[in-house]
This record gives structure tokens, C-alpha cells and sequence, in this order.
DNA sequence: GCTACTCCGACCCCCTTGGTAGGATTTACT
DNA sequence: AGTAAATCCTACCAAGGGGGTCGGAGTAGC
């Protein structure tokens, strides 16, 4: 498996947030009744997404969280990579601050790591799928997709991103 | 992170046998002294790529494997689904053969996996990458960056600090 | 001062990953 | 035939991380 359930957990949260009024806090209680997500849980996964400046919190009585910028301008490769820490398809790949990709692995043989390209390829391909997808799209299709009993044929209104 | 090290030593194994020639049996044993990886584990790897029918194999004296179809027809998404036995963001997608994408979650309260729209995009964001990608570029990525022979004197074959 | 929240750190179980051990089988070479 | 070189196969194991739980402290509204 690719992502952790920190990272199925935080969209779904921060969908819920979308489909919220701005600026109105709702708690994570709420949120936890509404998708059956384990409450103390969810606080761990929400301080990832609170640290990265994605959602802004209120405390005491009537706090709560809301998005910190309309949904439409918060793009999917920052929520996940405020979840899962890093997007990387494989350990050695560390993105430093200046975005030059390194490898940790030692040149076999003085041959350089000859999986770069692949690896460097597939997590192109990774980050220009989230970065194409925003939070207002996710929350769209899953307004659309309320209600509705699920009969048979599906999977046909996911349009590729790239 | 995304792949296990299965992958990564997998991929490496791949590359290792398209610059032998074909038909030509290549023992494990050269490769894992060529690419500084566990004999014992290397086995392991190496079957699924049998069982992929990605490599064949003859056992016995001056035995060996060798890559059952020239490297150029081999893409990159079949040796990393063999690997690593699925391609999937998240846990809860399952290829049944029919190509249709299956969800697990309980649809709560009537609504579909609000997640899927994303994960689906992701999912394609990668196999395209790999599908991309043949054996035979990787081949000839790691020749172009084979580099001069370590200079002697150094202990070059002793591991380095990381 | 109660109550409803966020916030924080410690703890815990279990499964996967990465790797080892040991052998059985097959084949080539002498 | 005997032996060495290899694949093949099944167990086994230690460590780490994923996926939580628990208990409590801080803070804001009533």
C-alpha cells in the first residue's frame, strides 16, 4: 500500500471542513460522528494539518477547526504531504530544501543508483496528480455522489488529472 | 514511503540481467556481489519475478537466470506490480480483473468514498509513469552513468560511512 | 466554576518488512 | 558415481512502524 490511513483519514476531515461554512469552527467530535473516524485519533492526524497551516483552530467551548483558505487554493500535494510527511516512492529519496533530488545509496561500483529515473518519474507522476486536484473538487464530488443508492456500472466520472 | 525495498532491489536485479545477454543464465550469486544485496533475500525477490514470468531460470550447475523477453518490451509497471504484488494508493482499492475499481469503505451514511476521486487519479499518475518506462532506457540510464573505475588504493569495496 | 473543546505525550498491540537458516533438488563437469 | 554449483522452498525471527488508546492539561464560552 502507498499512503496510510493518516492520509485517507486527513481528506475525508478536511472535505468535511470544506463542506462547512468558512470561518465557522466545527469540532472533531462532529467530524468523527459524521465519517465513524476514532476521535483521539483524529487529533493526531488534524495537528499534522494544523502545523502545516492548512486548518486553523479554536480552542474551548464552540471551538473547533476551519480551513484556512478556500478550497478552490488548497491544492492535494500539500494536504497529503502535510499527512504523510513526505512523497517519496522510495526511502532513499530525500527532497532537501533546495529541490534537488538526492539518493542515499552508496554508488555500487562507482555506478550511479540506477533506479533514479524510474523513482524519479513515478513520484512526478504522484505529485502532478495531487497537484492538479483541488480540496473544492473532492468536496464537489462528494456532494454529488450523496444520497444516491450506488446501482450497478461506476468508476466511469473519474477523469484522469494528467 | 511508497515501494519496499523489494522494488528497489528487484528493479536492480531487472537492470543487472538486460545488460547480459539474453538466454545467457546469470547466477544470483554475481548479482548480489555486483549489487551488494543479500543472496538469501535476493531468492525471494527473484521469484516473484519467476512466477511473473518476467525471468526464467535453470537450476543446476552454471544455472542462472535470464530475462524472458528483450528488455525493450518490458515495462516498467509489470516488474513493480510483480513485486510488489498491487499498485494501489490506498487499501481499500482492489483490481478484481475486470479493470473496475472496487472500494471496500462502507459507503457511510449512503455517501461513496468521498477519497476515491483522488486516489483514482493517483493511481493513474503512477502506472502511466511506469508504463512509461521500459526496462531497456534503465539500462541504458545506468550504463551512461557507469562511471571511471574507483581509483585503486582506495578501500573502496569496504562500506562507506552514510 | 462548569463544560466543551483543543492540545499533548505516553503507551500498546499487531502486522509487515527485511533478512537469516537450513535444507532439498537439479544439473554440469570430471 | 561423486561433487560442486546453482535454484528452490519452508520456517523462523527481530525490529519498526502503523494504527490506534488513555489520561490529562490548557483554554474559552456560559
Amino acid at each position: 500500500m502507498i499512503f496510510s490511513s493518516k492520509a485517507e483519514y486527513g481528506v475525508r476531515l478536511m472535505i468535511e471542513l470544506g463542506r462547512q461554512e468558512p470561518e465557522h469552527p466545527t469540532s472533531l467530535k462532529a467530524i468523527a460522528d459524521a465519517e465513524g473516524l476514532p476521535l483521539a485519533y483524529l487529533e493526531q492526524v488534524v495537528a499534522r494539518l494544523r502545523r502545516a497551516g492548512l486548518v486553523m483552530s479554536a480552542r474551548g467551548a464552540h471551538g473547533g477547526y476551519w480551513l484556512s483558505r478556500p478550497s478552490e487554493e488548497i491544492a492535494m500535494d500539500e494536504v497529503v504531504q502535510a499527512l504523510e510527511g513526505s512523497i517519496a516512492p522510495m526511502e532513499c529519496f530525500v527532497h532537501d530544501h533546495t529541490e534537488r533530488v538526492l539518493c542515499s545509496h552508496q554508488p555500487d561500483a562507482g555506478r550511479g543508483c540506477a533506479t533514479k529515473l524510474l523513482w524519479t518519474r513515478v513520484q512526478g507522476g504522484i505529485i502532478r496528480s495531487l497537484q492538479n486536484t483541488t480540496l473544492a473538487e473532492l468536496v464537489e464530488f462528494s456532494g454529488r455522489h450523496e444520497v444516491e443508492p450506488v446501482p450497478a456500472g461506476v468508476a466511469a466520472d473519474v477523469a484522469p488529472a494528467a
